[in-house]
DNA sequence: TTGTAAGCGTTATCAT
DNA sequence: ATGATAACGCTTACAA
């Protein structure tokens, strides 16, 4: 039997030391702890008397359920883990959007944050020893032996990351189609020397690069295809900007650079040759960043949909927990086209 | 006794049923469940030969310590609740300090995200409801009387948020002080006519025109105070950019914007009047955020410092739980002028 | 050096 | 409708 209710300590916090439990409230209130714990739960079977004067003593006394206890006794935890890398702001969009989506299907996100001091693997493990059912990894990294490997324990959703033949959900927006439809937009509105400004030779760099030339091949424009180098950032495109220009006559109409970052440090660039855009010339980025959006920049992208994703993981994870499947699903989204200002048809007047 | 080891479940996953605990090492190698936890926890004791045996057969078990059962024993979780509006990269930087900060002085950090959907108060009790030893909120927006109520339960840490006669400590970075270190380097540039675009007429945006007034004040230039109105974003720039060419003869030689997204903002608005920067006009935005470290705008600014922010607080937490402080106290951080390219010497070449 | 046993605050299965 | 009582996995005096 719990000694009487501490009210405080010596620091004057209840701190540690919790100490409202159930057992006070059936002390006070002259019942079992038993009896407490099912009104708590909203099993039916206690009267509406004592559940009341339950409850009123409950609130009367600050009662706190301590979860806690409940997950070591319970074999659930209905918490869901979700490693980000918190610096990223598509991530943090997404992460907004799972506890959200947790939320509506009764469980609870826990973050797991990457950083330089919390590799990969020690966040997850981390989120495992909090007892999390399932977890969302947001642009692992790993091996995917490794993911196997926490896979045998707990379902595993990958974001943003092509994967496969391992027992691991893949929630990923096509980054191939993506590059389609913006190369489709700018036909649509008469380009045909459309150039492409790369985001390096990672993974996704490479989809985008794909996309592209696959996209202007459908279009049958292979001899107007032209790829300059580039590394997702503002510093590229100085140079790119003198490449681009470099042969007069061929000069392309549009670009298409691999993302937003790189599209605006080009748009820059080119207001410093005199080129307007979209006058001059059309450009595109990628991942509708707050950049993108700005009033000035008002670039147009391509989204990745974040909520969307968001929502596919959890319901992966959970589909995992609840129904029982038991088949690794790969869900690649379509990205959307977002069209603002920085395209226009080819030879248009800049607006 | 516990029964044999369960090796996964009919799901397949061990989930929510933890198989191999201590009881089952302790069986395995024909030793007390006592022993095992006294190894794991690395007091002095065991010999160096059972350490070895438990450490070993653990180990091929794939034994995970389970947390939740620990907490319930130990009365301490070593957890600190950081709240945080995820979307804020601000306070995303914050984060990924506060976590190696909480490392290396033994603590672990569980994130609370505010969403729309999780507001404050539900975030927080939440992050209560984990047994979080403490709390860390970032730009909280709750009623004073709310944060008095939690400082009760725990040691409440606000950051970035003027607070006072309630047991809370505050961390944040002085705005009137960096607002005066900008109009000084302004001035030492030669500057006299400096304008100021504000962000409205919320307390920061308060607190920063105070600072630019009391700067200007202290250099006797209060004949040269010009007060733009702004709203921390691009939208206000075209406006500001005509009210503050309006006057020919009169016209600013700098401009200090309440933040970067409003400097960026006014920048290209003042581009497309032909107007240089530095050349013609200095300009400055607040916050170092990754807009103004883009190369291509490379603008001069000034740091919260997110780093200091987030050792502070966590120290701030710290003190209270293991140095028994008791007094809350208010730590206000010099923030940092960072000098780009956007300022040059009044009347200088643009570079 | 090692073992025993009593908690920690819940949940859940029986009884009553 | 309510109450004992045994888990849950770990920590920690106290014994041996």
């Amino acid at each position: 039997m719990p000694g009487a209710i501490m009210v405080g300590h010596e620091r004057g916090f209840m701190a540690a030391g919790q100490s409202v439990t159930m057992q006070h409230i059936a002390d006070k209130v002259g019942v079992s702890k038993a009896l407490v714990s099912m009104i708590f739960r909203g099993v039916p079977g206690p009267s509406a008397e004592t559940k009341e004067r339950v409850l009123a003593v409950a609130d009367e006394l600050h009662y706190r359920p301590n979860r806690t206890a409940a997950l070591l006794s319970l074999r659930r935890t209905h918490l869901i883990g979700v490693m980000t890398d918190i610096r990223n702001a598509f991530h943090a969009e997404m992460v907004e959007h799972m506890v959200a989506a947790a939320d509506t299907v009764g469980y609870e996100v826990v973050l797991g944050a990457v950083t330089p001091t919390h590799p990969e693997v020690k966040v997850i493990e981390t989120l495992l020893d909090f007892r999390c059912e399932a977890v969302v990894l947001l642009g692992p990294e790993a091996d995917p032996e490794l993911l196997e490997a926490w896979s045998k324990r707990v379902p595993v959703v990958a974001v943003g990351r092509r994967l496969s033949g391992i027992d691991v959900d893949v929630v990923r927006a096509g980054d191939s189609r993506g590059m389609s439809d913006v190369v489709d937009h700018l036909v649509g509105l008469g380009h045909r020397r459309i150039a492409h400004l790369t985001g390096g030779t990672g993974s996704i760099g490479r989809d985008r690069l794909a996309g592209y030339r696959r996209a202007m091949h459908r279009h049958g424009l292979d001899e107007f295809v032209q790829v300059v180098d580039g590394d997702f950032s503002e510093h590229c495109a100085p140079r790119a900007a003198m490449t681009l220009l470099a042969t007069p006559g061929a000069r392309p109409t549009a670009v298409v650079a691999a993302n937003d970052r790189s599209a605006v440090g080009l748009m820059d660039a080119l207001a410093r040759q005199g080129i307007s855009v979209p006058g001059d010339m059309s450009i595109t980025g990628y991942d509708d960043s707050t950049l993108a959006r700005l009033a000035h920049i008002d670039l147009t992208t391509v989204s990745q949909e974040p909520k969307v994703q968001a929502d596919r993981a959890i319901r992966s994870a959970v589909e995992r927990l609840d129904d029982e499947r038991t088949e690794p699903v790969s869900t690649v989204l379509r990205p959307r086209l977002v069209v603002r200002r920085t395209t226009a048809a080819v030879g248009g007047s800049p607006c």
